[in-house]
DNA sequence: TATGAATGAGCGTTCATTCAT
DNA sequence: GATGAATGAACGCTCATTCAT
């Protein structure tokens, strides 16, 4: 019926006999690109295996069920949110500036991985225990990274806070962030930084401030 | 699950042949259950109406199909939590107080229903095209109040903010709140005050003034 | 949820209490006209009640079931064409201008009952069991009229023929008007006398009368 | 069903992982059958796999919806038997004889695959607009055949005739071939020749003739 | 009498998952 | 190692039919 619809686009005759590295690799962009544009539930292991080049017995081979694909999706694309944070803090710096470089990061990088983020957030928060459970985990990560940086920034003053008190607030911090980032959507004209701006002038002055006339700006040349 | 609900009228016998009205109520309560239980697409039909104690085709032919009847779920339970907030804002009062009374009544109304929050936010805004618009416009709404009320406290200031340019910081707020009751929903044991007061104290002093021991509370006895 | 949408348009308010009768032959009404729009199984029992003007518990309890409603408008239709056509032909005449009178009321009739025509033979032929044998009723009678006819016009030649040998000749005729209908829908220019004639140029005459230029035409002034 | 059709070639030991192209032919047969005992509607794709031996997953791989793969049986069918017919007719013979060879390969064919006839002609024509559309096609490509050959008929003759005036003919032809089936059904002790014979003896020489004795018969020794 | 309310049963379709090669 | 072939199980939806009022 259709005679000739094999051989891949890309040169590569057969493409067979790849490391099992590479074949993981192919098959995780795929899973994380289809899961990103249709969600969890209708993405399908045909597609993905479509997308991947990769018929779909090895896909389970190696990832095993379409849970655990799943969730090796979130592992991946969470690590590199998080290297990528990690990477732009400073411990020498003051704590808001801490806080503006890691915001900074975290903008930019979701700017350039918007699929990357439609997984990791929206999809996985939806869908039931296996996956926020994974979620949580990753979050509170990013959390206990905030909620440190502020506890060590009042530990010298009148009334220092415990990292457990702060937690909180770093949860609300970034529930702003991902909330930002769907208006950003609808608003692309704006900048990454110009988005961390937003975040720091909510959350370290405050709305009573900004009513005030009062904002925040980052330090001299940075 | 809910067990002193609506308490069945008679006992149980053969209760049949209601009044349409009754029954979409029903199905409705239903829906948000199963739908908040299980998320949208795991959801059956048949658990809904099993569910719901009605049949199958009841369903269809008073709400339509799964899709129509999740976006009728939508716009029940954003209208109940609209008007939940909009009650106990009294716009006499400073900007402060008025967000804090709706602070106040957002966490009150998502303690007492936390499957009606779970279809409205977590379900609405993973899955595609219909649902999420119809989320984005409970959304502007809640976030054009805030928006709104934030404008007039500037309106007296050195620098008047008009209300578009509002609209990202409630946005962000919204996101804080969303992201609060995830934290929430792990540490039941603060009040529905409580996470009230943190999201005041994050988005109306912000960071820069707890960390300078300032907070924020409440005006005197209300 | 629908508040005022009762009271039919013709201006009869409410229009019960009607003699059974009449509501037979409205639901019989309906009956053909959905039955010829949408084919036997797609035709829903909800359609023809709406349709009908008449709910459904009220066609059950006139009709009986889906089945025993088709039938019913089966035998309705097929007497109608069958008057229709007997009232047409003069036995005085010659078997030619009986046949010609014959096919002209036929024409004609299914000229202006386009439905009726579809209920009755479309649909009837293609359906199970119980309906192909009421058409083949009424189709053997139709063609005892034609075979009769015939045979009497033998019985003066030199080669009588019964009326059970001329069955396959009315047979096929049926069919070849029927054939040409289909014809016909599609070159709709064509008057229903234009139809007859042509059935009679084939069946009368045959090709090998036309090939050579012999054709058939009507008596003088009817 | 059909006992000898094609002996499963393992003695049923498992037989499985065939090539496509066996499954589609399987499936195809399968579904004819079941589509001419049943009728397009009440035939369900269940019944088909079952028939076909083959789950259903694959009918909707391979084929695609219940209507494509009702179309398909449609095309397989339709060709085999214009292939059949188109080889009986030898362009060097005289009209009549052509005619008449086509006749008999028309019933002979319809004689040995009833099954086919009947998804064909009875169930294609009564289902909407896919399949009579395509019924359409095969039905003027078969109409195509006879009114050509009837205008090259008439050429010679002192009133030639287009294809196009012939084509109501071809079209009452075919008619009164499929209705004579029909009859034939009924009385399936005569032959294949005497159908066609029957059907000559009225579309060429016609009643006119008939009743006054004549008849037509084959040529010589054929 | 007349009907809104109600359902059992079934259908077309799809999907995650696994054999057999 | 790699894949085309294959399926059990379920889901969304509809329909003919009947009950209770």
């Amino acid at each position: 019926m259709q005679p000739d619809q094999h051989s891949r686009p890309t040169g590569r005759t057969k493409s067979r006999r790849l490391p099992r590295a590479v074949r993981e690799r192919q098959i995780l962009d795929a899973a994380v690109e289809v899961f990103a544009e249709r969600g969890f539930h209708p993405a399908s292991m045909d597609e993905i295996s479509e997308t991947a080049g990769i018929s779909k017995p090895m896909i389970y081979a190696y990832l095993g069920s379409k849970d655990e694909l799943f969730l090796e999706c979130l592992r991946r694309e969470a690590a590199r949110l998080i290297d990528a944070i990690g990477e732009a803090v400073d411990p020498e710096l003051g704590p808001d500036e801490q806080l503006w470089r890691g915001l900074q990061q975290f903008f930019a990088y979701v700017n350039e991985h918007r699929t990357s983020w439609a997984v990791l957030h929206r999809q996985a928060s939806s869908q039931g225990e296996p996956f926020s459970q994974e979620l949580a985990t990753f979050r509170s990560r990013a959390m206990g990274l905030i909620s440190t940086l502020l506890a060590r920034a009042t530990v010298d003053s009148q009334t220092p806070m415990t990292s457990e008190q702060l937690e909180p607030f770093a949860s609300a911090l970034v529930g702003a962030c991902e909330s930002l980032i769907d208006w950003w959507i609808e608003h692309p004209e704006h900048t990454a930084d110009g988005m961390a701006m937003r975040v720091m002038n909510l959350t370290w002055m405050g709305f009573g401030d900004l009513i005030a006339g009062r904002t925040w700006s980052p330090a001299e040349p940075s």
